[in-house]
DNA sequence: TCCGCAGTCGAACGATCGTTCGGTCGGTCG
DNA sequence: CGACCGACCGAACGATCGTTCGACTGCGGA
């Protein structure tokens, strides 16, 4: 990258607790994992150096170095904290019992609140090319966690809760289209994740044209 | 990128005369800008190389550089040929003359079926950060081109067309949303853009739900 | 026949990349 | 007080980046 950097922001020393300077720091492994997928999202994985995460941090490179083991590292820690709270989502209750139609639409509210709880994270995850080990063993996982859609999607479908169109499939990617285009607008604090939900599931199971009869919102 | 690279591919020589090899390449820019863009989609505009662009384009990378500026300039020229499509789709007469909800729904279906046509190009839009002049150029075109789409989407709440909800600007970032997301999946002849246009207007305009009376499709 | 020139290439440039290393500083504890 | 240690830093490493340069090649027009 050789043009001119965005606006550039960040240097406020790092954690919680504000000492005067250099006092108590005590980088702890997690809020750096946090501070490096927020940097990623915004220059993108491959345009961040080690040099724009340190001092994001508030440090120097070398010192960085002290508390992560390396890029690839602080990587798949965010890809990590993205997909337990994703395939979190399918052990719950309320994702393995009841009709298709419920349990899909249970997904479906918490895969956005999870989106909007781990923004950065799941940010991450979405936008994963492959061009690493790393980024390909996410990439198979995120690929598992939305067959699990696909096959709810399909059950719901041959259940008759669902439109039957040409092929599940189709809407199933565009079920997971939908919500996963969250992280391209989605800040916190813009709108409520509650109504968020709504809009999202209003959207996807009634769509936005008038004078359709409700049909009972998602389990609230 | 430190990591392996991915499978790795390519290397023929190049554009449509297949002759024996060596005999008249001549290399037209717009051949290179689509080949250029297609490596850009596969490991990211940042992690891809003029190496890995000169190879894929069956040349070294001196060579490579007799044809083209450098690599910004190859992704300008992307990114102009697909803003070029979709702005286009706005001077259209049927998307200036008619109800909101028809001008809508026309410029919905004509959006998926340049997306489909121009598939490299917009895909790389639609993944911009934002780092350079030229990035940040493209991203300030395509908010231009999703206001429109809002503005429109506001019309149709207010004339009653679409279902009132919290806020308009939800709805219609849910819609771009739905609509882009298909750069993440479709694949040219997975299916036909006409059945591919009518799912994603089901799914926008009456949802993925059963029993719920037909609408009238989009303009077709 | 010879010239010009578009196409190709190897080699190298300065810059920046991720990473390592040796050393300094300032607290904590025996 | 002195040994120790985690936090921190400057400097440098080899590799790779985007880009440039000069030279070679082979065909078309004069």
């Amino acid at each position: 990258m050789t043009g001119a950097r965005p606006p550039a922001r960040e240097g406020e020393p790092p954690t919680g607790t504000t000492r005067e300077r250099r006092a108590r720091p005590t980088y702890d492994p997690s809020s750096l994992v946090e501070v490096a997928a927020r940097v990623f999202n915004e220059r993108g994985y491959d345009a961040t150096s080690m040099e724009d995460l340190s001092a994001a941090a508030g440090i120097t490179k070398s010192s960085f170095y002290h508390h992560v083991r390396g890029k690839e590292a602080l990587l798949r820690a965010a890809l990590e904290r993205a997909l337990d709270g994703l395939f979190g989502i399918l052990e719950e209750p309320a994702a393995v019992a009841g009709s298709p139609l419920t349990r899909l639409r249970h997904i479906v509210r918490r895969q956005v609140e999870v989106l909007a709880a781990e923004l950065p994270h799941v940010t991450l995850l979405l936008r994963l090319r492959g061009n690493t080990e790393t980024e390909r063993w996410a990439l198979g996982r995120r690929r598992e966690f939305d067959a699990a859609i696909a096959a709810l999607v399909r059950e719901a479908t041959a259940a008759g809760e669902l439109r039957a169109g040409p092929d599940p499939a189709v809407d199933a990617r565009l079920l997971s289209g939908l919500v996963n285009s969250l992280v391209d607008w989605y800040r916190p604090g813009r709108i409520a994740v509650d109504a968020l939900v709504a809009e999202v599931d209003r959207m996807a199971f009634e769509g936005l044209l008038a004078n359709v009869p409700a049909t009972g919102g998602p389990a609230s």
